[in-house]
DNA sequence: CGGGCACGTGCGACATTGTCGCACGCACCG
DNA sequence: CGGTGCGTGCGACAATGTCGCACGTGCCCG
């Protein structure tokens, strides 16, 4: 049918199908909604997947019917809960924390700052803290600095407030951090060399949802000799992993 | 970035972007939203510009930022305004009643029945009735067959309630029915001879939003001679005038 | 008050991607 | 127990979405 330029199509039917649904309180069938639309059964169904999967939709397992999902409701409660997205990346930061030999820690964006939602130690037996659930600065953290780099308005709100120095190294110049931003977001990590504490750096990537959405970030964190060649840059292997777990992580939570 | 086979990718972003608008309260800017996304700025805003097309997202004027709209909570109020189509579809209609030289009616579905929303007269100066406000059964004009069939659910519950006779020839078996809409849908338009009124004939055609959801019927009616040729089929003169016209005001909704 | 930067927007070409036709299993009805 | 109609999946094609680039404008900074 005669389908206006420079508008997306799949777009313009995804949102027929939602309105569609919303008209009646019955849920419906695939072969309803295509003959509604004038679409074959097969486009109606790539289309219900889709958005089943994104959540605007569910489908009754027993009758097979598609109704309005919740994930339409919840648009006001952002995206993934942080306790589901612990628990599809706990086999993975153990095997981050095994292959890399430092330890892990998975974070999300919390009220400006980032929270800690899993800490893996490091596999020998040295003395560390448990960090779950502790509070750390995004500016001064790799991890930080990845959930900053992909939220739209984080990053403006944290400057207005001022970026607090925790050593010598810590980034509190605005255009600094922006071109740190940018910077992680092009090569897709993001890295932190002695800017929270003394002797320490940290390597991190961004997890995602379908559509690219960033929901959350995992890093590897220890000594700067260790995460570092002598011109202070990330070792490309561990950088490797990092990214790679994100990766896995990420898949595990699109599933 | 990998993106699971069998989903729709566009469909999958956009999901992102309204979970990333709904995500805080403030507007946000098309490079933000690339950035967070991952996207050229160019994609992204060719799938805000659909999103605002289908009002899911809003654009502030004066900013020029993005925020979510009010389509996403309309969602239950099925599309688009009687008022707005009536007003869209005034002179299309005045062009249908005088190139056709028959009386023109637009109607959408209201409470499982025909609403008409705007009447033209005939051309000539004859008497008649402004049907205007009027409620029309479904199953035994043009206009309804059109509205039932590519409505979901609404033949069902019509069927359930029974189908009251009019004439000879109205329909009021279940099967019958379930045929001709089957009928109207395969080909994009409805006839209905002598099945409301005896010696009056109809030829209707849907209109249609983006993505293809039906939203209302247009149609003409008169004797059953002038609309049809001897063996009571549609005249193709007219029914190309009747289907050219819906899809002008079509297009017009979609505007 | 002027210069420069960065943004929103639009277009066009390419290649990816969504679409569509077809077929399989299954469940329900007759 | 046969038949019909459904949901689902696959594959090939062509339409479609994507991306790079460039224009004009408004804002900020100097």
């Amino acid at each position: 049918m005669s389908h206006v330029p420079g508008l997306i199509q799949s777009i313009e039917r995804s949102s027929a199908v939602l309105r569609l649904l919303a008209g009646g309180p019955d849920r419906l069938r695939v072969k309803e909604i295509a003959d509604a639309l004038g679409l074959p059964k097969s486009t109606a169904h790539s289309i219900l997947r889709t958005l089943e999967h994104v959540g605007f939709v569910e489908q009754d397992p027993r009758t097979a019917r598609y109704g309005l999902g919740r994930g339409l409701l919840d648009l006001s409660s952002a995206g993934i809960d942080a306790n589901e997205l612990r628990g599809r990346a706990l086999n993975w930061a153990d095997t981050l924390a095994g292959r890399s030999g430092e330890e892990v820690r998975l974070g999300v964006l919390s009220d400006g700052e980032v929270l800690v939602v899993h800490h893996v130690f490091r596999p020998d037996d040295s003395l560390q803290n448990l960090d779950t659930g502790v509070r750390l600065p995004p500016h001064a953290t790799a991890l930080g600095k990845v959930l900053l780099a992909y939220h739209a308005t984080a990053a403006e709100s944290l400057v207005a407030g001022g970026l607090d120095p925790y050593t010598r190294r810590t980034v509190t110049d605005r255009r600094e951090l922006a071109r740190a931003l940018a910077e992680t977001r092009a090569r897709g990590w993001a890295l932190s060399v002695e800017e929270w504490r003394p002797g320490l750096a940290a390597i991190a990537a961004p997890v995602r949802t379908s559509g690219g959405l960033v929901v959350g970030a995992v890093g590897i964190a220890g000594p700067v000799e260790r995460l570092t060649d002598t011109r202070r840059q990330a070792r490309p292997a561990l950088v490797d992993q990092v990214v790679a777990v994100a990766r896995s992580i990420s898949r595990e939570v699109q599933a």
